[in-house]
DNA sequence: TTGAAAGCGCTAACAT
DNA sequence: ATGTTAGCGCTTTCAA
């Protein structure tokens, strides 16, 4: 591999020079630039950008730690993300934490240690103090990590209202929430889907029900639950559920129970993915601006690098859109 | 952030010493090695990795190139890469192509620049020579890039006579494939699919009919070319698709005719993800075996990274299987 | 068992 | 307009 001197003597210059024209900065001649220029090519030179990090330029590297990967939701978001930091000049370095904080922290370190210029994440253990202390630029996707970090969400509190009106718009009146629910805490942004249902059904003088779901169980189990529940509650008319995925083992096993939806069960769901929506565009469901919370996320972290910007319990909250389907039609 | 002059300090010994506590090497009394590590927790010393890999030592870290991250199936190869990879010590670096050449190009001079150990690529774009000039180890996924690279893949052209055979064996006569059609080209590895069906067929005195289906098009285009073509060709009664997702539109476009799925046309797809599986079990399918793949990947850059084994011309291949489900009925 | 010092490839202050 | 040189934080000979 070609280094700097190895150009410089190419081109008859020193190492200062070659530096110059790389870095195009201080007074050059054509001459000398040219010169340097053809000795590069000449030895096919890739400045190495370790020994430059060195120095303290920045890395132009970012750590991005989602808690899953073949989520479709997750999927869709860290490519948006991943593009955009490309268009920026960075490079990912993909944390895939999968639900594991030791794993998570284990990644931390190495991140810190690689002398990234920032960190994105999007996991949800709450057992890792270590990002309230870390000096390094850190934002936060759905999550409040501390007070000096900055969390970007959508506005799960507006997009659960929104899907429990359009249930209630399309008639329905023995309302259900199925997920996993957590009554009353909302340490995590997205239990305020659960309030936002609650309100909504509120202000509609209808009573809110709720499935408990964990998110964890198989998808087989998960089916089980739900025939179950189906099969039990012949009222219920109307189901929210907290992702797009639940929403549509619902309407699978009602067709599987001969349950007509929409026509006796109206259900919606959340996140409304690319993916999801090809394939079943018969789904209601709240969509999360996606590029937009790349968009956002990115220009923050870019703001704490480049700006050296600080935040102080800054919640940015994007809102969310209703797609209004087949599986809410009156 | 700390340094090792620091830690040095704080212990009261050389910097040598704390470089040898760290790496492990050399002798050290075990009361200096205490001395170093309570230093190094007090002042939470974390190694720069860049200084490290200065001197030449590995960085521990890997470029992974794919088309995309929102398809399921790289999805869960990239997930498994990177969990797989992570257990051995190293990080990934995230690089979604796009299909697009330039963007590959591009990322294929940072890797260099960043000094990675190692690539693992899986685009399938014919224009980049760079990746035969590297020296860096590489391994691909299913295309073919110069005879050093050693070329990973599942057995396309077993798991499409896999798939042929079934739908044979279900009772079909008239059967179609639908994809990407290259008739005769055979680059890609992918076309072996085409291939393996053609020669089923022959094999079961049947003759082998095509769709053609870019890939590129939209989901609404290729529905309304399916849509098309099942109207237009009642005669057939058997399909195998180049992937999950077309057998996925396939079998939507038939349930909106009133085609019944399996009684008058059987359907078969490729992939075989745990998304879809997990989704639509009723669609047979051929698994590709992520997890192997994966693994095969992985080691096999091991093996150029530390072993410094030489490939010519190899070839691995891992065998599909048949997941036989209600599509493929009789 | 430990330390001094050279140097990895680059940048940037300081000279000229 | 160009060059000399001192580091960046670490590893590693070589010497003690």
């Amino acid at each position: 591999m070609a280094k700097l001197s190895d150009v410089a003597k190419k081109a008859g210059v020193s190492v200062t020079t070659v530096s110059r024209v790389i870095n195009n900065y201080g007074s050059l001649s054509e001459k000398t630039k040219n010169a340097v220029f053809t000795a590069m090519h000449e030895l096919n030179y890739q400045p190495n950008s370790l020994a430059r990090s060195l120095q303290g330029k920045q890395t132009k590297l970012v750590g991005v730690i989602f808690p899953s990967i073949t989520n479709p939701f997750y999927a869709e978001l860290i490519a948006d993300i991943e593009d955009k930091l490309f268009k920026n000049g960075y490079k990912v370095i993909l944390c895939n934490a999968n639900e594991n904080a030791e794993k998570e922290l284990s990644y931390l370190r190495m991140l810190t240690a690689n002398q990234v210029d920032g960190i994105i994440v999007g996991t949800h253990s709450n057992e890792i103090k270590e990002y309230q202390t870390m000096d390094l630029p850190v934002v936060s996707f759905d999550r409040t990590l501390g007070t000096k970090i900055p969390t970007i969400s959508s506005d799960n509190f507006q997009g659960a209202q929104l899907a429990t009106q359009e249930l209630v718009d399309s008639g329905a009146n023995n309302i259900y929430f199925i997920g996993k629910t957590h009554l009353g805490s909302a340490k995590n942004p997205t239990d305020l889907r659960e309030k936002g249902f609650a309100k909504t059904l509120e202000q509609n003088s209808l009573k809110p029900h709720y499935l408990d779901l964990d998110n964890d169980l198989s998808n087989n189990i998960k089916k089980m639950k739900i025939r179950d529940f189906l099969t039990n509650t012949p009222t219920v008319d109307g189901i929210f559920t907290s992702d797009d995925f639940t929403a549509l083992l619902v309407m699978e096993v009602a067709q599987s129970l001969k349950i007509d939806v929409p026509k006796n069960l109206k259900v919606i769901g959340f996140d409304g993915t690319q993916l999801i929506q090809s394939f079943h565009p018969e789904l209601s469901t709240i969509a999360q601006p996606i590029q937009d919370i790349a968009e956002l996320l990115i220009g923050t972290l870019d703001e704490r690098i480049n700006q050296h910007k600080e935040f102080e319990n800054a919640k940015l909250v994007l809102p969310n859109r209703l797609i209004k389907s087949n599986s809410t039609q009156k």
